[in-house]
DNA sequence: AGCGTCTAGTTTCATTAGTAACCAGTTTGC
DNA sequence: GCAAACTGGTTACTAATGAAACTAGACGCT
């Protein structure tokens, strides 16, 4: 009954040495290395700042947005845009973020439909602890990288993005 | 409040499509690029071939194993550390595969609660096609590297793989 | 003005992925 | 030999994702 948290320490799987063909497939060596990264950081924030990935992308979003004074809210058309997910995620998202009073909507003036999500000031100071964390497991993680092998790896990334998108 | 400029809004990222720094998050560039590769493929296996992801994976595996004569097949265990899938997707895809007789369950000998996946005649047909076309994509999306680059790619992607398992 | 089209956002619904409970067979230790 | 603990696999349940339908406001055109 009370199985603890820790995993049954697996062996480490035969393949872990590229022994067959899937390891040295791309696709899957992306999947695989982006759903270990995506389940740790997801981990950290959750326990510590009870948020989901969505939810801290909005806010990074955002609080970016006021560090830079850059403005004032973005709709969430434009939160789409920024984040990479569909309106669906966004818009959940926000709902969560606002029932936990992290950000509000202001009237668009401009467009009756839409309204500028901004942080408050508790949303503005929940991201000033979130993002050190952020930095800093994504520091953990290219530990092992140099500056110029980590700028090399985010290039790689980028360029396969656009590459992709082109050809779907 | 328009804009509380208190640094020179020199460094504003303007990337691509986001505003800020979210878009040279590390985790966040795994998760775009890797959705973006998924998506593809995970389109193009199922129009031709009505697999899905975790389906094809199992093939590959147990493809694999025959080309290089490797044995007959595996268990669904031997599956799910070769595949990195909780052991639920794996039995998923099996019933699947086996429905449509790409694949049998053969008893194992050695342990009456298992058995023992191997690819049928047509599972091995099948099997000849989508390699190609998983091999071709891949080739699509790697267009632009130099092969040392993707060696690069690859070796950087399992060395975090590796690093994020140790910090988990 | 009025009508058709388009877009922002929400809601609803179908899939998918993941967790926990469970069954059957195996191993361990007494 | 047999009970307890463990493992492979399935089933049942629940949360997360994505597509499609829908509402409301905006835009364009005559």
């Amino acid at each position: 009954m009370s199985r603890t948290l820790e995993k049954p320490d697996a062996e480490i799987p035969a393949n872990d040495d590229g022994v067959g063909q899937l390891s040295q497939f791309l696709p899957y060596q992306l999947s695989v290395a982006s759903n270990a990264v995506s389940a740790l950081i997801a981990e950290r924030y959750r326990n510590r700042f009870g948020l989901k990935i969505p939810e801290w992308r909005v806010m990074a979003v955002l609080g970016d947005l006021a560090d830079n004074g850059a403005g004032d809210g973005l709709t969430q058309r434009a939160l789409t845009d920024a984040t990479v997910m569909d309106k669906v995620a966004v818009s959940r998202a926000c709902k969560v973020l606002e029932n936990r009073g992290l950000i509000t909507r202001a009237p668009n003036a401009s467009d009756g439909r839409s309204h500028i999500m901004v942080l408050t000031k508790e949303g503005r100071d929940i991201h000033k602890e979130v993002l050190p964390l952020a930095l800093a497991t994504e520091g953990e993680i290219l530990a092992g990288f140099s500056a110029s092998e980590q700028k090399r790896l985010r290039t790689m990334l980028e360029k396969l993005r656009h590459k992709v998108e082109d050809l779907a």
